[in-house]
DNA sequence: ACGCGATGTTAGCGTTGCTAACTTATGTTA
DNA sequence: TAACATAAGTTAGCAACGCTAACATCGCGT
């Protein structure tokens, strides 16, 4: 089993890192979702900038070439995790809606709520997210930013029901900008730990709703 | 000059790369200063992360075992710029005050917008100070980050006596956080170009202003 | 004048991303 | 069912990186 001939003697995982999911023979039959569910784990492990490619290989018992039959490099494996981060948030974001029936501060700060928990769910990826996403993709690519558009779409919708300046005005859509400004500023100083620096506890719900008491109420800014 | 015996030989800057300062002879004089210069440009360029310090030992003209004469590791260096950038961070936004003569919404606009601009300015500095500076240091040494709560204490010190609610206490405090917190979000969706999904130009400017007169007027969150 | 420590160098290790060339399995078609 | 095209693995190897060990050189204090 461990003898010089076995083609996979090299190939699996060492002593400190786990298999993501067992192969039947010399084909993976399922590599691509496999390198993700590594290339996942190592991202929220390291980081993406210093998740190895490799490592990940040998999670999923493949050499390190394998990777190139599915993606074109190392940012296209990370390109593909944004999608699926993206596609994630929206479900969730969208999901929170639900909790308040009825629209308002009240609902919107729930939303920002959801947006927070994921990224202190998934830190490393929320980073590569909103972080490389732009460096990653194609600029001339149109469909680069869609499922970003999309989450933020569920915001501007509530905003606009919310606010009563009218769903997909100008002014709804700036005090959603507003909205969105301070509730990713709560995501990444919480996942950054800057926090931390305060010495004083900080409560990032009761944060998120009065930012969503005050700003809704306060209405949006004259310009811009 | 360019014989096999040339000791510098492969020291010098590549084609494409500039040499930061000519050195004298065997020794550089101040490599430290020098590398950090380089790094910092690199990491302008490339990110804290990609930044190669191989790469800065060609611009100073020194050979890549050198670095590690001054510093640590890589980590180490990324340290040091950290430091530095914390010290131009709080300084800029310490003159940012005298822009308006008295305190309130307006001069705390004029702070927030000095921390923005200061992140446009120097995209990649502000991501390791913000992003990595708690991986890269020490988490038990005290000191680690102590440049970073002086920015803060800019911030808080105006906040007391703009808001009436009084210099150091803890509804300042809160509110000072949320201000901080919203203007950090502004500067990180700057700078990662997410402020580019929302189709509709965005002031920055504008969004500071609105948020400081919004968020003083509404007063501190309830709790933490 | 001397010597030692600070500050350079070269050489080399292990890891990484990626490519080229080869091998094996799969599934379509004659 | 046999032949074959192609998808999906493999090995081997390149250049770049961070870092260390061992050696070289300079400059400062005694």
């Amino acid at each position: 089993m461990a003898d010089a001939s076995d083609p996979f003697r090299d190939s699996r995982p060492a002593p400190g890192e786990q298999a993501c999911c067992k192969r039947a023979g010399y084909h993976h039959g399922d590599l691509a979702h496999a390198l993700l569910a590594a290339v996942r784990v190592l991202v929220e492990q390291d980081g993406a900038d210093r998740m190895s490619v490799s490592k990940a290989c040998r999670m999923a018992g493949v050499s390190t070439a394998a990777p190139y039959k599915h993606f074109a490099d190392r940012n296209d494996i990370l390109r593909s995790l944004c999608d699926i981060g993206f596609d994630e948030l929206r479900d969730t974001m969208h999901a929170s809606r639900a909790v308040v029936a009825e629209p308002g501060a009240e609902r919107i700060a729930e939303i920002g709520k959801a947006y927070v928990a994921f990224a202190a769910a998934n830190p490393g990826l929320f980073r590569v997210m909103f972080g490389m996403k732009r460096e990653l993709s194609d600029p001339d690519d149109p469909e680069s930013s869609l499922e970003a558009k999309e989450c933020f779409q569920v915001v501007i919708a509530d905003v606009g029901e919310a606010s009563g300046l009218g769903p997909g005005s100008e002014p709804a859509m700036r005090l959603a900008i507003m909205l969105w400004t301070f509730v990713h500023g709560v995501a990444t100083l919480l996942i950054d730990g800057d926090y931390e620096v305060t010495e004083v506890p900080v409560n990032t719900d009761a944060l998120i709703e009065a930012a969503a008491r005050g700003l809704l109420q306060g209405g949006p800014p004259r310009a811009g």
